[in-house]
DNA sequence: TTTTCCAGTAACCAGATGGAAACTGCCAAC
DNA sequence: GTTGGCAGTTTCCATCTGGTTACTGGAAAA
């Protein structure tokens, strides 16, 4: 499931859709915030959750997704380090929108199981 | 809003969110379903609906989607021909993600006016 | 002492795909 | 007779962007 956007083209003004899309749209973005739909992870802890996902499509969605102000971003002073991520309270006003899309995805595959 | 799906990318096996976003995903696809939620719609409403989508993605789009069976068309035989699409049952299913992304985006709007 | 884990980064490639512009055929209206 | 609308199609181009592989450096476990 590859989900893209391109950066060049900035929301639509005044576009509910746009608006959200610019935030939900990008390859796999839809379920990394998924993943962290449950509560704060960790850098690998993402990558097991999503393991079609390469380290460096995570990373540039980690930190688009951080620069937007979906998720933070916080490093733990350990060592090795670790880094742990959580959705922001704007990443939370995206979530009835993914539960809606896993909602109609549920009902799609009961209707027709195959892959 | 652009929003792309790779084609060699198929769903993951048993994953709602896969299936769903199988038929979502593609570039401007949310916006043509949108068009089409309040009803059957001809290609140049469509496209009046939506005057950033080129043609060529336009009818990429909708051969897509017809071809997934979210949506129908209808030649009808008049001159010049009119086309008229109109969402499947299966297209219909959709709405309730659309419409929650929609919400959403309305909400994120509210809370921070700029485009 | 070698391996593993952590959280990445850098370099390079290939393919997908959207954009722009021009062109189609047919009919009706002006 | 030419303009306009319908519903596209075709061509060419640029670029975006994800995949793969290899590499980092420090600490802890084997």
């Amino acid at each position: 499931m590859v989900l893209k956007v391109r950066k060049k083209v900035t929301a639509l003004p005044g576009c509910p859709m746009s608006k959200c899309m610019d935030l939900l749209g990008g390859c796999w973005t839809p379920e990394v915030l998924w993943s962290l739909s449950e509560g704060p992870r960790r850098f690998s802890e993402l990558r097991r959750d999503c393991p079609f996902i390469s380290a460096k499509v995570m990373t540039s969605r980690l930190r688009d997704l951080e620069q937007r102000g979906v998720l933070s971003r916080k490093v733990m002073p350990t060592s090795p380090p670790t880094v742990e991520y959580a959705l922001t309270e704007l990443g939370k006003e995206l979530l009835p929108a993914i539960r809606s899309i896993v909602d109609v995805g549920t009902r799609l595959l009961l209707r027709d199981p195959t892959p």
